[in-house]
RNA sequence: GCCCGGGUGGCGAAAUCGGCAGACGCAACGGACUUAAAAUCCGUUUUCGCGCAAGCGGAGUGCGGGUUCAAGUCCCGCCCCGGGCACCA
């Protein structure tokens, strides 16, 4: 047979007619006796097109699919929708469509585009988290938390956006400003919303981010994830108002420093200000608040207001004055604080600025206790105590024991961990999400809907304009109910549900995904969870990945799972780049997938972005360097082709050219497995394919029976997880039957893969001056001797005293001279 | 300011445990094939100096020190780029 052209269309058009259909070649199978292994992608937000970006992610993931099953598990590789969300809205004011035409076109769409590119998906499986028969059991986990506890209404000054007209949670402010309207001010407003407690598992997510996620998470995405729990522990202490009995607690993790506190100073929003301040200052807090919500935090000026009142430290009792400051935070903490300016920088900034006394209390273990007339900034570190009354010359850390003891004994206050994460505010004044599943009677308060009467179905006749509250409100045969409980007349609830409640158990119904007795059965999942390898962006690194984790130990709190953690191993792939930036509609750098796949083909595609930069680190797309991957390809398919028929021709003795060939085979081989087994640098386990592809044709003229067969059998094989297109039409050619991806994976030999002879540098004083070429294992004093007698060594040696000779056999050999 | 990444040819990168720096690819240049071009195949390409040349020698992984027979890799001190956090008491 004669070489064939590579034609990246008849390839791929005729094996995408075979295989687009048939979901149930990427199926699990429950009998297998294989062991399981989950590997799941991070789900897209249907916006209409493939962007880069999925590509990457999904080439990855991808690849690790199909290598797991030629490894022989029994893999689960599913994909969804998290079809929720602004952008449909937008997309309805904008063109008018409904929001769910609008998404399940943009699926649609998508999911073509996803075929094409040939990724290997049980669409069987498939989630689409805007359908009733997944989001009824978002609205079941509310039901499930509310009963617990778990859920609750507050009124609280929250985030808002007046472009989105709707409630942020404080992950979604980013700078002071909409994380969608990068420009737009974030303002305050005050409004009861749902919250779900995930300070209740604080402690629980920080502690397995030391135990279950170590070794298994990016290190960064842990540090990144311990910074926003923000654990931290200190003391509470009651100061007193003076001449009455109002406690103002503050909260400190430097107790030992109280002696030195020189005010107590409490955030404007603090509920016992407005009682505190005097009348003719109500105006100026008001300011105070209102400038510090427009404000991006990190330049707003240091702020107070003396109240004139006077607290008494419990410790010292001594008066401090009380004063309002705009960078005390009324989330965090009790929202007042003792000021000790010798030893904090901010509060030494402060007094400093208002003339407030300044008292240093801890000196240095070696040194004198600070000048608070001349000191120029704080003292932040630990020491020992000075002028601390009965606690006096204590080292730091004794001293705050003991008196958060003190303060505990005689109920002024005690020992406590605060955190800066703060629970999830889930409400949003939105029409596409989730219905939050609650009643409010008049009668009987808040009502829960009985699961009974599960989903709140979202309702499709409502007009979106994008102005005012909720569109929901506008839609009477959902507004007006009944009580559940009592039958009197009663209005539902019109918040909808943040969306990532929706990914935050995605993954999970997948197992299960037709199950409509429950969110999927226990069973199945505690099959298949944790999932062994989660793939997705480090844009994600807190929210959605903090979320799941919280959802995974409720879930397990309730009795349907067994594992604390949803995914035991992490991988954050690399943002693709367009000159240094990345690609967005805005900047008009956006690189369509589509237009590549037409071009060039989807596996030179996929190899592409694999090629171009290890997987974790992020890429600069540069079109131009495409052609290598296309080239590649072609030669290849030529290669192999080429060599078909001569396989099957017998052969005489094996030429030096099979010997080569076949150890270079071996070789790559085991470079391939070994990135897949280690860190998943494709890019290099590509370009040992295109050595070995490069060696075949130096010694084609060569080759012969004993080896060609093994060698474009393994070579297709190889090619399967990074371009299963032309790998399974190579199969094909080579006359072979069934689906490359469920072959075993080809095996390698040490002994084959070892080169004839070593070649081994030789340095004359670390500098390389020749190398011998020697049989493998040749002892040390064999090596020395013929580095030696070297020319081009004696050149160097000649006349010279040599000092040492460091031998490493089959390695290197170092001669140093004088 | 604090915490992570990263800095290697014209470009994307490789060097996985301290042992030949620049694999592989892009781009460029040259050769073969061709009437010609494209495609393909083969070759050259870190840089400086010497040489007609095969070659020989020096320098070289952001900068400055150090450890070592040997450093892109380890240690100390800086600079630059990207990301995250940022009054969290």
């Amino acid at each position: 047979m004669p070489e064939k052209p590579y034609d990246h269309k008849e390839v791929e058009l005729k094996w995408h007619e075979q295989w687009k259909d048939h979901p149930e070649i990427y199926s699990t199978d429950a009998a297998s006796p294989r062991p399981k292994y989950y590997v799941c992608e991070m789900l897209p937000y249907p916006s209409g097109r493939l962007h880069m970006g999925h590509v990457r992610n999904y080439s990855i993931g991808d690849a690790l699919a199909r290598y797991m099953w030629m490894r022989g598990y029994d893999v689960l590789h599913p994909m969804g929708w998290d079809a929720f969300g602004l952008p449909a809205e937008n997309a309805a004011i904008k063109r008018g469509r409904h929001p769910r035409e609008w998404t399940l076109d943009n699926i649609a769409e998508m999911k073509r585009q996803m075929k094409r590119m040939g990724f290997a998906y049980d669409w069987n499986r498939e989630v689409s988290t805007c359908e009733p028969e997944y989001y009824r059991w978002n609205q079941w986990f509310f039901l499930k938390m509310f009963e617990r506890g778990l859920a609750y209404r507050k009124e609280a000054l929250l985030n808002w956006c007046p472009e989105c007209n709707t409630v942020l949670a404080n992950e979604q402010v980013v700078e002071g400003c909409c994380w969608r309207h990068e420009t737009t001010p974030v303002e305050q407003r005050a409004l009861v919303q749902w919250f779900l407690k995930i300070t209740e598992y604080a402690e629980e997510l920080l502690n397995d981010t030391y135990k279950t996620l170590e070794g298994g998470w990016p290190e960064r995405v842990l540090t990144m994830q311990r910074n926003w729990i923000g654990r931290s522990e200190g003391t509470e202490v009651d100061f007193t108002l003076e001449g009455t009995d109002t406690k103002i607690r503050v909260f400190t993790t430097r107790v030992d420093t109280i002696y030195g506190a020189t005010c107590v100073i409490m955030a404007p929003e603090h509920p016992l200000v407005d009682s505190l301040i005097e009348p003719d200052k109500r105006d100026a807090l008001k300011a105070m608040i209102d400038s510090r919500a427009r404000k991006d935090p990190a330049d707003l000026e240091k702020e107070g207001l003396a109240t004139g009142k006077f607290a008494v430290n419990p410790y010292s009792g001594q008066k401090v004055p009380i004063w309002v400051g705009n960078f005390v935070l009324m989330g965090y903490g009790t929202g007042a604080i003792m000021a000790v300016p010798a030893h904090d920088e901010r509060d030494f900034e402060f007094c400093k600025q208002y003339g407030i006394a300044i008292v240093p209390v801890i000196r240095p273990v070696d040194g004198e206790l600070a000048d608070a007339a001349t000191m120029k900034e704080a003292y932040g570190e630990y020491g020992v105590t000075v002028n601390t009354g009965q606690w006096s010359g204590l080292a730091s850390a004794d001293a705050k024991k003991q008196m958060s003891d003190f303060a505990e004994q005689n109920g002024f206050g005690k020992a406590a961990i605060t955190y800066r994460i703060k629970d999830w505010g889930i409400s949003r004044q939105r029409y596409w999400g989730t219905p939050i599943p609650v009643i409010h009677c008049e009668k009987c308060g808040i009502v829960p809907v009985p699961e009974d009467q599960l989903p709140v179905v979202l309702p499709l006749n409502v007009e979106i304009t994008g102005k005012g509250r909720s569109p929901l409100e506008n839609v009477p045969e959902f507004l007006n109910v009944n009580c559940p409980q009592c039958g009197a007349a009663a209005r539902r609830e019109t918040d909808t549900m943040d969306t990532f409640v929706d990914s935050s158990w995605y993954f999970y119904r997948y197992c299960d995904s037709t199950n409509d007795k429950a969110p999927f059965a226990s069973q199945v999942a505690n099959h298949w969870f944790p999932i062994d390898q989660y793939i997705g962006g480090v844009t994600h690194a807190i929210l959605h990945l903090i979320y799941s984790r919280f959802w995974t130990k409720v879930m397990r709190d309730i009795g349907l799972v067994t594992t604390g953690e949803p995914a035991k191993n992490l991988f954050t792939q690399g943002m693709v780049l367009k000159d240094g930036t990345a690609m967005s509609k805005s900047k008009g750098n956006i690189v369509d997938p589509e237009e590549m796949v037409e071009k060039y083909g989807a596996d030179t595609c996929r190899l592409f972005v694999l090629f171009a930069a290890p997987p974790e680190r992020d890429m600069d797309w540069q079109e131009s360097a495409v052609s290598g991957q296309r080239r590649f390809l072609e030669r290849v398919y030529r290669f192999v082709t080429a060599h078909v028929d001569k396989a099957s021709i017998a052969a005489g003795e094996p030429t030096p050219g099979d010997r080569r060939a076949l150890r270079k085979l071996h070789q790559t081989v085991r470079k391939v497995t070994t990135d897949f087994d280690s860190r998943w640098h494709f890019n290099t386990s590509i370009a040992a394919l295109m050595e070995l592809v490069n060696e075949l044709y130096e010694v084609r003229n060569d080759l012969t029976a004993n080896s060609l067969p093994e060698v474009l059998e393994k070579l297709t094989l190889l090619l399967g997880p990074f371009a299963p297109y032309a790998s399974q039409d190579l199969w094909d050619q080579l006359g072979r039957q069934g689906l490359v991806f469920r072959q075993p994976w080809p095996s390698y030999d040490d002994e084959l893969a070892k080169e004839e002879q070593a070649e081994i540098p030789v340095q004359v004083n670390g500098k390389l001056r020749a190398k011998i070429t020697v049989a493998f294992g040749t002892d040390a004093k064999e090596l020395e001797r013929l580095a030696l007698a070297e020319p081009k060594v004696r050149a160097f040696t000649d006349g010279k005293q040599v000092v040492k000779i460091i031998v490493v056999p089959d390695k290197l050999i170092n001669i140093v001279v004088k």
